[in-house]
DNA sequence: TTTCACTAAAGTGTCGACACTTTAAGAAAT
DNA sequence: ATTTCTTAAAGTGTCGACACTTTAGTGAAA
């Protein structure tokens, strides 16, 4: 599968009109690999071959550096110098220490939405969560919709915030590892009603405009769900 | 200043036996790209020219590319696909939004490090916070070494956290934006006295193993520390 | 004199090449 | 047969070159 005879086509043919809308190779090639890398298709701890890889993206091996110096900063990969890249291997440890963070970050994130989510904001908020509330009365909460409605809620408080500063590091940098953490370990809830039950006491307080409150939810929220990961990892050994 | 004449001593004379102790030339340049920055030594807002740059630095353009994408996921530069890179232009708005990041995180932090720093780290945030109080007693403050010195205090409590992610994320990326405003406005204290006091009672609660207050006193610090930013901008108007 | 088109200069995106370092394989010696 | 030395293969660090895009400058037309 798309070996050699790619060479003619993306030199200079500019019979490529359309495929790349002008955004950069390197950026492209970024996003592709941290997907590759998010959903375990380079698998955590292998060793990256520059050469390699770069053939088999069809890329050079410049473009693809500068996407392995972003992966890197962003913490996907981990390079030593002469040695080459490995993909970072995940622990459980990290995945506590991200809870914590999560905590902090996400229960700031929730005190500002309480302050600065529009009134259209809540409501659609509420609706998506009552989606949810449907999905786990009729199917006994296929976990994949679970864990992907638990991530847009999550989304949409942190958006709600309005700080860009916290939006970008929650959803840009913190969002991407967690997922990992999500596609390589199963990590499947089986809190799902209890998270719904916590979803609207947080809606309610920010809905009320009470930051004190939505803080104290959200970090609780997060806690939970620590915990819950917690004793899952605990009975897998 | 600074003109043509450097380009001889630093191409392929291979007389820089121990200059570069085996860092790759990207990490360097990427160091002192992002000390120039953070210093306002390339001023906010300016564009970069990747061919003057590499050259001024005695580089070729795919090394110092290599640099620039770090610096654009550290959120120092910002990069449009055909129009080249800008330092990225610091803003009231922005600042704020950092203040409200670092309550959140150095909360968490300060929580963390009552509950897992050592005795003896203990001890030398101490004697450090000792040190500054003669400072402050002597000299009336110093603005240079007021600032450093709070640096200093805060970065130890966040390395107390024991928490790896938590530690990269403020002191990796957090820190040089920080710096990057307190070199740009002035930005000085003024309130190194209440400041001080409120170190003190941190240490107090660390060292009483009590992780609810420490957090409680960082935010309240971080709070007044903010209100005394936003004091000093408003006046300035 | 002002505006618009056209050309030249500068800049960015991407590639291939070369030197040096590490890893691996194979040969020689014990 | 095992260990060590030697050498080749692979990999990384860094560079210079070229095509395409944007910007700036110049001259013609109104």
């Amino acid at each position: 599968m798309s070996t050699v005879q790619d060479s003619d086509m993306q030199n200079q043919s500019t019979a490529t009109p359309l495929d790349a809308a002008n955004i950069p190779l390197t950026e492209r090639l970024f996003d592709a690999l941290q997907r590759a890398i998010v959903e375990g298709e380079i698998p955590q701890g292998s060793k990256i071959s520059e050469p390699e890889l770069a053939r088999q993206h069809g890329v050079s091996r410049g473009s693809l550096r500068e996407a392995m110096a972003r992966l890197e900063v962003r913490k996907l990969v981990e390079r030593k110098p002469n040695l080459g890249a490995r993909v970072v291997t995940l622990s459980y440890e990290q995945l506590i220490e991200i809870f914590q963070l999560r905590e902090a970050l996400e229960g700031m994130a929730a005190r500002l939405a309480a302050q600065n989510m529009t009134e259209i904001e809540i409501e659609e908020l509420q609706k998506l969560l009552d989606q949810h509330g449907e999905q786990i009365a009729e199917q006994h909460g296929q976990a994949y919709f679970q864990k992907q409605g638990d991530l847009d809620f999550h989304y949409r408080i942190v958006q709600g915030s309005k700080n860009k500063q916290l939006i970008e590091l929650l959803c840009n940098d913190l969002y991407h590892l967690l997922r990992m953490y999500r596609y390589q370990f199963g990590m499947r809830s089986k809190r799902s009603q209890q998270a719904y039950e916590e979803h609207q006491y947080l809606i309610n307080a920010i809905s009320a405009r009470d930051p004190e409150m939505a803080e104290l939810l959200m970090r609780q929220h997060i806690r939970s769900s620590r915990r819950n990961v917690e004793a899952v990892f605990l009975e897998k050994l």
